[in-house]
DNA sequence: ATTTAATCAGACATTTTTATCTGATTTTAT
DNA sequence: ATAAAATCAGATAAAAATGTCTGATTAAAT
């Protein structure tokens, strides 16, 4: 299968536009992301705690109880998220797979590929996650 | 870990250019692709197989026996490689994993990745892959 | 004919990713 | 105080991807 992020950076990146997309301030439930994002209530709970662990987003135990961002949305990028879940290797690696694939021993697509591999780099950097959470608003009321 | 195909298509593909970068006609033994490409052998002799039942390589088996391109690498791309092994899903999916990702209900970030994804598509089916294995040679002459 | 070196087929094993379970702890509301 | 509803931690399970093994078959070289 052929895929850009796994999929728990995939639901982390969807929940990080979840929790921008409600108020600020507002706590927002672990089971009620996995239902209106139809990801497995565990699963999304595990991984809204390792977002935690990396700092980007808390949370508060007890009865109504949940998670929100840890700083404003117009400081968190979709980078960040990936970053903190598949890390940056993507990044730093061939397309085709080669180990030593670099300018002076470059892979057949070795140009191509950085040129897109940059333009993807900033497509996650270049909005903010308060800016992004606005075009995702018709899903999510859509609940 | 943020992947783009996966171990199988990778390599597949170079495989493929290995195969291309051969005089045409001559069989190369799994064995001696392995060593070359550093693939464990056994595993890429399953990944050739699967090339063969694609129709893009040919073998023949026996003492001497081999592998070699089914066809003319000027009509082969790297497409038709990771059509065979990881499908082409990826070049209809969304990258942040919403279901329902359109040109109706897109996501934030729909239309750059439909932009870099098409860039993607271009460069494995822009070039063949006779013209893709003049740029290779230096990495398989370096054996 | 026999040996040798290759593909082939299918089962098996390991590792990684994805997902679930169990129970403990915390906090609010009654 | 007690119940309810949430996170948290760690173990477990299931599925998919990656890799290995065994033996059969084939065909060239001796």
């Amino acid at each position: 299968m052929t895929v850009i992020f796994s999929k728990k950076c995939e639901y982390g990146m969807q929940a990080v536009l979840y929790l921008a997309a409600r108020e600020k301030g507002t706590l927002v439930s672990a089971d009620e992301i996995s239902k209106v994002l139809k990801i497995p209530r565990e699963f999304v709970s595990k991984i809204l705690q390792s977002l935690r662990e990396s700092g980007l987003i808390s949370s508060s135990k007890g009865k109504s109880g949940g998670f929100s961002l840890a700083k404003s949305a117009s400081r968190i990028k979709l980078i960040d998220v990936v970053a903190a879940i598949d890390g940056l290797d993507m990044f730093d690696s061939c397309v085709l797979g080669f180990q030593e694939c670099s300018p002076t021993h470059p892979c057949p697509v070795h140009n191509t590929w950085g040129s897109l591999r940059t333009q993807t780099y900033d497509m996650l950097t270049s909005e903010t996650i308060d800016k992004l959470k606005e075009k995702t608003l018709h899903k999510i009321s859509s609940l």
